[in-house]
DNA sequence: CTCGTTTTGGATAGCTCGGTCCAAAACCTG
DNA sequence: CAGGTTTTGGACCGAGCTATCCAAAACGAG
């Protein structure tokens, strides 16, 4: 009889600072502030909470930047910028970096299956932005000689080194002029 | 009596492959050929242990990257490429991405020990790298009013982006165009 | 070869881990 | 309020963890 998205939220943010090895699962219970009873009633075992806390982290976040890159109101220079500016600028209380690129690093050469669920939303981001860049193309905003699949790629990979970056703590004057020179390929 | 380098050789590949939470003690017994009360004996500790791996990791790789940011017999463009290239052509036999980069996602948030270690090694790297990126500006080879040092912390961002990739398995080919991608930005 | 030191394997300690179990409490439904 | 079901707290389990200990083996100096 509790919040079930509260706790996968809270469960989220746990293993999103600490990783999934090092969160145990005294943790989730008070971070939930549920007993393991009720946990391992409702989510069977931590790697399955974890599954949900991965694809709610990812739910969340793809759909914002769905939706950021389909502003065809803005040129998508601009867009690829926010999207970039993103990583810079988290919800202050937020753990840093970024629980899928944690995700990749920690898990992805164990457990493929894991992988397989990221890839998969890997996938539609990048295809996204990739018909974005193309329609820009076409309308004479970037040059039409560029591969949009590599752009795209090259976008997601600059947002993912942005991303260990915010793990070390580098200065955020840093990564804005990091996310300005990369504005630059384009 | 054994080799103390070869032991600390296999133990930071299977940090590299694992993680040092996923890592246990047993599995760096198996890997070193070694029994316990030696490393205990020798090493102190799971942790101390790491930290030799993680230092001969750093030594490693910085030498050999300094050595290639200093071939002023390249362009920097050149040598900026290749740099990224190492990314994408690992010997064969490591294990996936990079030890630095997996050891600031797993530890940076709750080990500022080991943040100060990758940070002193960070800022090797990139004041080498912009002082050379100085150097062709004066030369003519980059554009000069572009920061030198926000161009280095560039590149290691890219870098830091292409080594998670490699750990989720992306293809080579589009590490590649990636890197073709981000030398636009030069 | 001998004797003092170092190194080794293997047992073991002491914890913490993920996960289970069960009785009591809380909850619905009528 | 009653009765059956669901949820909860907390004791508990075996396993695996890091680390220690110690006696035997290997080594090195004289």
């Amino acid at each position: 009889m509790f919040d079930e998205d509260q706790a996968v939220d809270a469960a989220m943010r746990v293993f999103w600072a600490s990783g999934y090895e090092a969160t145990s699962t005294q943790e989730l219970c008070t971070a939930t502030g549920l007993g393991r009873s009720s946990i391992y009633n409702t989510f069977s075992s931590k790697r399955a909470l974890f599954d949900l806390a991965l694809r709610r982290y990812m739910e969340q976040t793809t759909s914002a930047q769905l939706e950021l890159i389909r502003r065809t109101d803005l040129p998508i220079r601009e867009r690829v910028r926010q999207i970039l500016w993103r990583a810079v600028e988290p919800d202050p209380g937020d753990p840093s970096g970024c629980l899928v690129i944690n995700t990749v690093v920690e898990l992805g050469p164990t457990d493929p299956e894991l992988v397989e669920i990221l890839d998969r939303d890997h996938a539609v981001k990048l295809k996204a932005l990739a018909l974005e860049i193309r329609a820009a193309q076409t309308a004479g905003e970037v040059d039409a000689s560029r591969d949009p699949e590599a752009l795209a790629d090259y976008v997601y990979v600059v947002l993912g080194g942005l991303r260990v970056a915010a793990r070390r703590g580098a200065a955020t004057r840093v990564q804005e002029s990091v996310i300005e020179a990369a504005l630059h390929a384009f």
